[in-house]
RNA sequence: GCGAAAGUGGCGGAACUGGCAGACGCGCUGGACUUAGGAUCCAGUAGCCGAAAGGCUGUGGGGGUUCGAAUCCCCCCUUUCGCACCA
């Protein structure tokens, strides 16, 4: 008997399915097609078990699908620009490009060791021209489309990477790479009008059927659309200036406008330049602005910041009162939400209540509650807002409609008069994709003095990247200290101009990657349209939760963007996603930094790369996070160890033959068992993997099966169960024609099922077995539902919802049938003990439960 | 604070639409084979009572619906995640 060898086996089968070009594929409209992608990875070196687990999930649905039929596009790349390459080159000088190819080498192997069934002649690297070039391509014509425009805006600032983060890429008031407290700056920047499309992207998630619930929340609270109105409160004109000035509050409850007894402005607004200049004290009024814009952000991070505000001592008039109400400068108005200014209605919003309770404020009751014992509200008395739905009093004319009318009535009226009109609001904003870093893509246009923002031309893309380059980590670019980059002739007038100098988030990159994998060598244009109708939308896509925002809602976007020029059809680029759980160690994420990482090179070195997968497959459903254990992996490793040795045991002395045609009236007792195990098993293994991808399950019912067969093996042959020894046990009736037809269905349809999680001892036993042509097409096992569900079932019967017997029945016996044996089980009749049977109720195949008095 | 998801043996987890709770694996216990075994094979392993047969209890807690609830409904507790003054 040969003893199981991981590493010769692995690297045979490796060998073997890179000289064979086993993974490519080709467009073929005859055939069903699958694309099955893993979110493409940030080369940093070296991959743990954490990333991997997700490209081992992707690579079961990928041969599963081949073995099935379907034309399988299962690609990889490099997410290859970014700032650790850059930081890193700050502090060892080695150039980004020198290390981001390294790291993808040592990682391409790491992949290639664990057998993931990649197309790897589709590789890309977004840091290579050749893919950078078609996200200029695509820069140019959003900004053709006024999609890419530049404006003077405050922009998130980590101080520590040096650069702009969007809004997206703020977390919890800090760095979504690096943690440090988000900063704000103004500066000109580049921006992606992602806005356009916010209608839409929020209404198309209601047809994400395959998405985790919890990423279309995520990314429905961020759209965060809400209805409402603009509604203008004119100033009133003080003795310094002339000229009228509206003030454009936003507003979702117009209906409480009649007790909006001030106005409130965001520290940002910009009318608070003015209104300091205007005032009797511009700089104690700017120096409290200030301190309120700088408190947004870093001071909120810690809990709830107490509300401040002062008095600007000007006036405006509420346009539908007439009055002429205070207007305030208030710290929890934010200047980027809205119009940056609000109606302070105290009575109906806590913040309001709040603010005019420390202020003295009047609080005016407009909506009083209406229902079964409904109490009058009293703003004097009042211990908090009341913000439901109610009926309008205090209101004039609009007195005794319900809010909900209220809002359309006065939005009517507002509309009619001129001072306000409906809107809808999105707390989504457009993406900011200016980076003043080196290690992206440039940003294809240059300023020129005469003519203005001048696109390079399509001809003379790509712009490439400079490689000559000092890394100071200086906050600004650093292409603007390449002359031989900046100085450049305008494309319109030919005088001389200067090149833009930021570089593209790298969100810009991987917002489309998943196209170019249809055509990835195309180099006259991002993709041929007909490829990627044939391959796209991605039939399964998997990574982490962390991109729920970001990565996936940019994705949805550019989408849009390829369908507006024509070269996709579809709306969503990705039909089904999966959000794998990631692999904790000591119960921490697994990171460099913490030092608890997992290598997956270590385990393939001492169990090999299949009983890793199968370890990850089986530890808990793909979604769930999970506990790295060394255990674990050992039990795994040990189950090939039985399906090797049960394999062996088959070829040398049972003597194996392929599976033939099975007559199953001459089948035995144990014989028949078997086979229904077998047929069952390939129902559940199949069911588990597509569509339910409950991996964990799947091999589990592989487990059982191999169980079976050490138990028959044990029983019915002379040599008992593998790695029995010396005892003299089973008859040798196991060997009978039967048995053996019997033993071949099953160990064929094991190998089989296999292939998916533990690809190369798969592939092993298989030509062990004595088979030609491999696995990685080999056909799917199929099931005869008649033999999976069995001849028999055995049928719990409950007295009084406790089970006191069970029967075995025809699995076609009637209800009658069913309930006259359960009655006549001795242990039922036991426990019915004479009693009076109130009820009986049959659920078929599954238990019979009898009432009694 | 708001929103979502989840709470099942010593551990990871199973239980598809309400129908035998704990599949499968880890760990542990015992046995076989052995010079030996931390290899392998076999068996046991939710708790309590019992020598056993068997009985009772049990899916975070409390109520409810139902012949029947881990699963559905209500209240509470805990954990995780997301959002965090969005007017």
């Amino acid at each position: 008997m040969t003893e199981y060898n991981p590493r010769a086996i692995e690297e045979k089968w490796q060998l073997r399915w890179a000289a064979s070009r086993a993974f490519e594929v080709v467009e073929d409209p005859s055939r069903p097609k699958f694309y099955a992608l893993e979110m493409f990875a940030y080369p940093s070196g070296h991959a743990h078990v954490g990333h991997v687990r997700n490209y081992m999930i992707g690579d079961v649905m990928a041969r599963v699908k081949r073995m099935r039929g379907y034309n399988v596009l299962h690609p990889f790349g490099w997410d290859a620009f970014g700032l650790p390459a850059e930081n890193a080159a700050i502090q060892s000088g080695i150039h980004p490009e020198t290390s981001t190819l390294a790291n993808i080498a040592h990682m391409k192997g790491q992949l290639q060791r664990l057998g993931i069934s990649y197309a790897w002649e589709r590789e890309l690297a977004t840091c290579l021209p050749e893919y950078y070039k078609w996200n200029q391509w695509l820069f140019l014509r959003m900004f053709e489309r006024d999609l890419a425009y530049r404006k003077r805006s405050t922009v998130n600032w980590c101080s520590s990477c040096q650069t702009v983060l969007a809004n997206e890429q703020v977390v919890d008031g800090g760095c979504w790479r690096c943690g440090t407290p988000v900063t704000t700056r103004e500066l000109e920047q580049w921006f992606l009008r992602i806005t356009a499309v916010a209608d839409e992207l929020l209404s198309a998630i209601d047809r994400l059927e395959d998405w985790p619930e919890k990423v279309l929340t995520m990314q429905r609270n961020w759209i965060g659309r809400s209805e409402g109105a603009r509604v203008r409160f004119p100033l009133v004109t003080g003795t310094m200036d002339g000229g009228s000035v509206d003030i454009e509050a936003f507003t979702t409850r117009i209906d409480t406008i009649f007790g909006a007894t001030f106005v409130l402005l965001a520290p940002e607004h910009p009318l608070v330049e003015r209104l300091a200049d205007e005032s009797n004290n511009p700089a104690g009024f700017r120096a409290s602005a200030d301190r309120f814009r700088r408190q947004d952000r870093t001071a909120r991070l810690t809990g709830d910041v107490e509300k401040e505000g002062f008095d600007t001592g000007r006036r405006a008039t509420n346009p539908f009162t007439g009055e002429q109400v205070p207007i305030w400068v208030a710290n929890f108005v934010l200047g980027d939400y809205g119009t940056g200014a609000v109606m302070g209605v105290p009575a109906h919003d806590q913040r309001d209540f709040e603010f005019a309770r420390k202020f003295g404020l009047p609080i005016r009751v407009v909506i009083q509650p209406d229902g079964d014992g409904a109490q009058p509200l009293d703003g004097s008395t009042l211990g908090e807002a009341f913000e439901q739905p109610g009926r309008v009093v205090n209101s004039g004319e609009f007195d005794g409609l319900w809010s909900t009318e209220a809002i359309s009535v006065m939005s009517e009226k507002a509309e009619r008069r001129g001072t306000g009109q409906r809107t809808v609001q999105f707390r989504l904003k457009d993406w900011g994709v200016s980076r003043q870093r080196y290690w992206g893509t440039p940003i294809p246009i240059v300023h020129c003095e005469s003519c203005g923002l001048v696109p390079v031309p399509d001809s003379e893309l790509p712009v490439i990247l400079p490689k000559v380059i000092e890394f100071t980590g200086r906050g600004d670019s650093p292409l603007a200290a390449v002359p031989d980059f900046v100085n450049t002739t305008c494309p319109a007038c030919g005088r001389p101009a200067r090149r833009e100098t930021d570089t593209m988030d790298t969100f810009v990159d991987s917002s489309w990657y998943f196209y170019r994998f249809c055509d990835p060598h195309n180099d006259s244009r991002p993709f041929d349209p007909a490829k990627a109708a044939y391959w796209c939308p991605v039939d399964f896509y998997s990574g982490g939760i962390e991109h729920a925002i970001l990565h996936l809602i940019y994705s949805r976007f550019f989408a849009r963007v390829y369908r507006e020029l024509g070269l996709v059809a579809h709306d969503e680029p990705f039909s089904r996603l999966l959000t794998q759980g990631m692999v904790l160690k000591d119960g921490r994420v697994m990171s460099k930094s913490k030092g608890n990482v997992v290598d997956p090179d270590d385990m393939i070195r001492k169990y090999g790369a299949d009983a890793l997968r199968l370890y990850v497959m089986f530890v808990a459903p793909p979604e769930k996070e999970v506990e790295w254990s060394d255990a674990g992996l050992e039990g795994a490793f040990r189950f090939l160890m039985r399906v090797w040795r049960f394999v062996q045991l088959w070829c040398d002395v049972l003597g194996h033959r392929p599976a033939g045609a099975i007559d199953g009236r001459t089948l035995s007792g144990p014989e028949r068992a078997l086979r229904r195990k077998t047929h069952e098993t390939i129902r559940r293994v199949t069911h588990d993997l597509d569509p339910r991808v409950h991996l964990n399950t799947a091999v589990s019912a592989l487990m059982e099966l191999v169980n079976e067969l050490y138990q028959f093996s044990e029983q019915h042959t002379r040599t008992g169960a593998p790695g029995r020894k010396g005892t003299d046990v089973g008859a040798a009736d196991g060997e009978r024609p039967e048995s053996l037809a019997v033993l071949a269905e099953a160990v064929d349809a094991l190998v089989l099922m296999l292939a998916p999680f533990t690809p190369h001892v798969a592939e092993e036993l298989w030509e062990r077995l004595g088979r030609e042509g491999g696995l990685v097409h080999a056909p799917w096992p199929t099931f005869d539902p008649d033999i999976a569900r069995g001849e028999e079932v055995v049928v719990p019967v409950q007295v009084n919802g406790k089970v006191r017997g069970r029967v075995a029945v025809p699995i076609d016996a009637s209800d009658a049938d069913i309930e006259r044996r359960a009655l006549a089980e001795p242990s039922v009749v036991q426990h019915v003990g004479g009693r009076t049977v109130r009820k009986i109720i049959v659920a078929k195949g599954r238990l019979v439960s009898i009432v009694v008095q």
